[in-house]
Formats: structure tokens, sequence, C-alpha cells
DNA sequence: CGCAGATATGCTCAAATTAAGTATAAGATT
DNA sequence: AATCTTATACTTAATTTGAGCATATCTGCG
């Protein structure tokens, strides 16, 4: 490898032993990004066309050549591969897991992958047979309470959940199975936090109940994965995807990065679907209402939408300032769970 | 390099080009590493002996031929550097910008950094010559509203930064410029925000008013540096502890991380100076014992400590059960600021 | 001893926020 | 006109927050 200039060189040498001892390393630049249609939250995956090899998030090497900074590689990769231009974009976590990769086991660079989360509003992308938008519930069917428990948690996650932790060889061990099941799931009179989703991601993931931890070349059929437990994703995508779900479900609880989402005139009530179509749980009309217009987060226009199907609404835009003031609020989402089960 | 799995590169040059076309990086790992000592935050920092340059964070570089996760990789320089053994360990950001380390110019591979937030209770460490525990207050001054609005901030921060302001081109750039100032540092009618400590620190880098943004061989004495905008780190070590700072202080608002900090058992107020020497404010005494209380946080242990000063205390303990409960709070920080300048 | 100074701890009280509900308005559908 | 649907206003009780007062129990000093 090139030589390091002499400071960086010397201070190095010292503290992190030297560069050459290393092995090749990739970076991987991957974007969940979100958008919203009828009422329920989607993530743009890439297919390779003609391989049969599960979906993808937009991804690509990060090059030091071309690329100034990690997102700017990031946004070059998804113009490129969706010709998509995001809006906000946001950091997740950086990846470096060597055994999660099932496609991958030995030989060639390790890859590290930096995630990463967007949010847009058009969904419009250059090529349609590639790249498309997929309801994010399908990966995470057991995160959708909007109307009620999933059912799958009952009749498939629950049990064999519970099955994993007696399966523990020590009591001990039993014990730590049982007590980070309730804490992830919300079991012993805990509740269910929706923001824990790569939590319980992992937790069936260890637990063997998510596809991806079939052995090597064992292939689930699609349908079927897809009414167990979540459809399947390359690599570790669908852990970034639950970090990315996680995030945003807490970020919109305290700064508005809802609008990023919506349409600039919304009616309240489509401003509470999308946050609920978010968060995955329903919202009080009344107070959500209070809430949001007593915050200064938005303001009306003059118009109404007839479109309601009852009385007519007002149409409000996102106040730009808000985001230059104080605490900067976002929407906060004491969410009820609805006790009957879906 | 080494030729990738079939599965793997089939996806790959599809969604993201050829793993070949890119140069070369090297991952580094840095931890920032934080403990409690004398009532201030203590970050841990490592200089190279008999050279002149300012100290770092403890790091070296992700080795993927003898780390299985980067964590791990973390962990291994940090003890081979220091002897500390890091208990609570967390990510915090990847930084891969190209010119943010002024000691670096070209040549060599491109660094990319991946920060770590770590909590420690002990100090010790095997070489105190060259691995120092600093008050992170050295590097940013005006971050400690613990005796008032810092001293710093009307003498120097303040006034620079207006002319910073002013000295924007076009109109709507003073405008940009004076949003940002007012937003970050609470300036018209805004509020101070303790967690926006990488903003600040963003935002007198580009103001040119913090050391590192001098040129390339510039060095200015340090005791100047220190009085002025804060002591000098090696590479962006600094906005890696700024983002630390601005974690930590966010993070023990809902989760009870402080603990990771406190000796086994503790009074309620020696727990409240910790927690005041994170957020960098005070807190109003009664409010914060009836909070800790309430919520469960901590159990009395039967013992009692007389080395308050007045009448003894009652030693608590952490309820390490918490952290399985509900949604495991933290200590909510409402700061009170003082008004009277320090 | 008795009192000042310090810290610990218990309690009050008003203001603000939250959760949940009732009531009414204004359109579409039949 | 009756009914359904959605929007919006208002009420109420419970809880949380911010701030302060009062009292308890130690140390140190005259």
């Amino acid at each position: 490898m090139v030589k390091t200039s002499k400071l960086g060189e010397t201070a190095r040498s010292v503290r992190g032993g030297l560069l050459s001892d290393v092995g090749g390393v990739v970076i991987e630049l991957s974007a969940a990004i979100v958008a919203l249609a009828d009422e329920s939250p989607k993530t743009l995956l890439v297919r390779s066309p003609g391989v049969a090899l599960p979906p993808g998030l937009p991804c690509g090497p990060f090059d030091p050549l071309r690329h100034r900074t990690l997102e700017e590689g990031l946004r070059a990769w998804v113009d490129e591969q969706t010709g998509l231009h995001m809006g906000y974009v946001e950091q997740l976590y950086t990846f470096g897991d060597r055994d999660r990769d099932p496609d991958r086991r030995a030989g060639g660079p390790r890859p590290v992958s930096v995630g990463y989360l967007a949010l847009v509003r058009q969904t419009a992308v250059k090529n349609p047979a590639e790249a498309t938008w997929n309801d994010w519930y399908r990966y995470f069917p057991w995160e959708d309470w909007r109307s009620g428990p999933p059912a799958l948690l009952g009749s498939l996650v629950t049990p064999k959940l519970t099955a994993w932790c007696n399966a523990a060889k020590s009591k001990s061990d039993k014990q730590r199975r049982r007590e980070r099941a309730d804490l992830t799931f919300g079991y012993a009179g805990g509740s269910w936090d929706n923001e824990r989703v790569l939590e319980r991601y992992e937790l069936l993931f260890e637990a063997g109940l998510v596809s991806e931890a079939l052995g090597d070349g064992e292939v689930v059929p699609p349908a079927d994965a897809d009414a167990r437990t979540g459809a399947l994703l390359t690599k570790d995508h669908r852990r970034i995807l639950a970090t990315a779900m996680g995030r945003l479900r807490g970020k919109i609880k305290y700064r508005p990065v809802v609008f990023e989402l919506m349409a600039p005139t919304f009616t309240l009530f489509q401003l509470q679907r999308a946050v609920e179509a978010l968060s995955g749980g329903r919202l009080h009309k009344q107070n959500f209402r209070r809430l949001v217009a007593h915050q200064g987060l938005v303001e009306p226009t003059a118009h109404i939408s007839s479109q309601t199907g009852g009385r007519p609404a007002e149409l409000f835009r996102f106040r730009r300032e808000v985001v230059h003031e104080r605490r900067a609020p976002g929407v906060r989402v004491p969410l009820k769970v609805n006790k009957k089960t879906g």
C-alpha cells in the first residue's frame, strides 16, 4: 500500500500499529429509502434482472478517489441505480460482523457496510423493472400493530420463541433468554416498544426464526417465507432496514421528520395516518390534532380538501421555520395498543 | 484483490459495480472513553512519547483478518494501548470526509474512522505516561454551564461568530449563517440545547474559530489555544469527542447509562453531580431525587455515607432489573440555566 | 452546651401536559 | 330526510413538572 505522510505515520505507528498489517476492506454504502404510499411505509429495493436472488437495498462500494464524503458516494450510487433524488439523508450504523452475510463465506476483501436512512416524497424511479417499492411490514410482519396485535405473533413467533427460551442448556441461560424475549417483545407485563425493531429482529435471528439464518445454499420458497417470518433480503440488508425503521420511529417523536414524507399540503388526518404507518400503531385523533396544532408544526392554508368522504378537511402545510426553533419538536406518539387481535 | 464468491459478485456487479474499481481504504476504530472523577467528565487520551503532536483518542486500524467484529477490533486496540477494560460500548458515527484531517494531505489509503463511545468506572491504565485522563470541557469550554454561561462565550465566541455571520457575501447567506448560529447557540430567543455539541463544534470549525482549522503546518502555542477555543486533538478526534458528548447527553435522558460511570453504591447527590457534570448544567435537587426514586432506578442499601459534610446521606445502588423493564427510563434532565455569568 | 453552616430529605402547590372522552359541524350516500 | 363519514371544538380527570418551604441530622466553632 502507498506510504502515509510523515506525521500521520509517526502517530499511528505508536498508537495503532502499521497500516500495512491490515487485510483488504471494502466499504459498502447502503440506503434504506423510505416513502409513504397507500398509508403504508415503503422501501426501495433493487433486484438483479434474471437472477433468482433476494432483492436488496440500493448500494455500492465507497470509492475514495471519486467520493469526497461517504454520503456523497451513497447519493451517487442511488442516483445511478434508481435515478431517485434523496432529500433527507441520515447515517444509521456501520456493520462489520464477519458472519452475517449468508451468501458470502470466505475470500475477497471484508465488506463493511455503512447503512443510511433516506426519506423521499416522490416515488418515480428510472428503472421500474429492477427498482420497486415494497411495504416494509412485508419484511417485519410482527411490527405492524395498527389493527391490533399481529396474528403472526400468536400463531408462530411467540410459541417458537418460548421453545427457544426453554431449549437453553443451563438454567441461567434459560433465564437470560426469557428476560431478553420479555424485554424486546413486551411479554411479561412489559409493553411493546415500537422502536426496538432491530433488537427484535436480532433475537429472531439468533433464535433461528428468520430465513437469513438458514444454512449456506439452502433456499426457502419465497411465498412460504413471506407468510412465516417475513421476506428475505440479500446480505444483511434486513438488518439495516430494521435499524432504519427503529431510528425513524424514534426520530419522529422529537424531530419534525415526517414532513419529509408528506406532500406539500395535507390534512391533519393524512398526517396522522402517516405517523401511524411509520409507528405501527394507532393514535387518538383529537389529541393528535391538538398536539400538532399547539406545537406550531403546521399552519393552515386557506384551502379545503373535499376528498375525505365526510366533512371536508382543511389543508395544512409544514412550517419550515420550526426547524430553526427551540427544540424543533416532533410528533409525540402516545401509541394506544389496540387490544383486539388482528 | 482476491476474488469474491460467485453469488456475491453477481449481485454486486449489477448493483454496485465491480469491487476492483475502488481505491484503498483503511478503517480506523477510535474510542471516546468516558469516566467521572472530581465531578467532571474525563476522556482518555493517548500521546506519542517524545512527539510534539496533539494527543488523540485511543485508536487503531480495523484488521479484517484478526477482528471478527468492529467492536472486537476496537476493544483489542484499547486494551493494547491502555490496558483498560471497557464495559459499556456504543457505536457513534462513521466519519469519511476527505478534507477533515489537517495532518494529512495526499497519498496513502483513505482513512474512514468509526467512532465509539465507551463508559468506564475504573481509571487505572497500564501506561500513565502516555495515556491520561482529561476533563472534556478542556476541549469544549463553551459546553460547561454549571456555573452560569461560560465566560468564553461572551468574551470570544459570540463576537467572532457575529463577525462571521456578517462576513457572508450575499444577503441570504448572511441570513442562513445567522439562523444557524441562533439555532445551535440559542441566541435569538432560542434556548441552549445541551445535546448540540457537534453542531456547535462544526459551526465554530467552519467559522474558523477552532484550532484544527488552522493551516497545514501551522501550530498554535498550546496554552493560548486552551484559553481561546479549547485544546487541540489529532485528526478529527475532537469531532468524534463532540459526537460522544452529544450522544451521551441525550442518552442519559432516556436510558439508565449514568450508572455505568458510578461506583456500586452512591448517594443521590453524587448521582446528581454526575448527571450535572455530563449535561453541563444544574438540576433542582429535590425534584431530581423525587424523579430518581419514583422511577425505581435505584434502591436503598441499608448503609449511610458520613462523608458528606452535613447530614449523612443514604447510600443507593442501581437496580439492574430496570434495564429489563418497560421503557428502561433514564434520568430526565430539566436543566435550569444558571443566569449569572461564570 | 448551643448555635451556625452544611447537606439530606419530606412535603406542598400551582402550572402544564396528557389521556380519554363528549358534542357538534359539514360534507357524501341512499 | 335519514344515515354514514369524517372534521373539529371543547371538557375533564389524572399525571407530570417546576419551584419552593420546612424539617432532620450531621460537623465545627465559640
